[in-house]
DNA sequence: TATTTGCTACGAAATTATTCGTACTTAGAC
DNA sequence: GTCTAAGTACGAATAATTTCGTAGCAAATA
């Protein structure tokens, strides 16, 4: 379960839309870059041999539906990349984080929130 | 400045040690996973071409140096993985981070200072 | 001085990820 | 019934990354 860049951008549609074509999931990728209807094709059948996604054969074309919640696949990534590129040491990534995003008082409450609630476990 | 996952464990290396020869970063990578010696050097004439890594040629093996630095990448790095995973919610993150990660008192109270920090602000 | 040792440079193989062309199938329009 | 449009499958080209073999050079050693 370690999506690539592409694969992610495939899922991040299936999350959004929920069960997708391929035509409906290219359609949403050609709206930032140029891709083949045939690419993204090939990508989705990968994924499905993976498990990321289930595919439903029924209609005349497949209907796929991500496998993975995007919550577990952040995890997974967030992980890996904790790992990779800050040795390990979330509370350095989550400085970083806080200190070069814009991030609405909403959001800092939330996390204040959660601060308190981590601190309060024995 | 986008440095793959091994120009990463190079550039690691010499964020941790200071300056190395080759042979140096060599040793430090194979603690983990055998790498070959020219491996190693190949990456690191990449890297220098790429303008990654600095090298003083005076001596008969050359030593090399981090060009860039550890936090300038980790926010190049970081701002990346917040768009391609997280659809640029840095406090998604933020909230994944603490909520899956051992984090010490310490550095919770460094992260609470910094959101204070943060809502301080105009 | 002759030989061994350790280094650099560099081309190219191997691997992984991405992209696309083409063949084949079938539903629907005519 | 025939033709076209839209779909799947799949092989293979392309690109990006990683790995390594080999050649050549120079310092250290015998």
């Amino acid at each position: 379960m370690k999506p690539t860049d592409s694969e992610l951008k495939i899922l991040q549609v299936l999350w959004q839309e929920g069960p997708c074509t391929v035509r409906q999931v290219n359609e949403r990728l050609t709206e930032n870059r140029d891709v083949g209807y045939t690419t993204t094709l090939k990508l989705m059948q990968i994924m499905y041999e993976k498990g990321l996604l289930a595919r439903v054969e029924d209609a005349r074309s497949h209907v796929y539906e991500a496998k993975v919640s995007e919550e577990a696949t952040q995890a997974t990534l967030l992980e890996r990349f904790v790992g990779t590129a800050f040795r390990g040491s979330a509370s350095k990534l989550v400085m970083q984080a806080l200190g070069s995003h814009k991030t609405t008082p909403a959001e800092l409450d939330e996390i204040r929130k959660l601060l308190d609630q981590i601190e309060q476990q024995p």
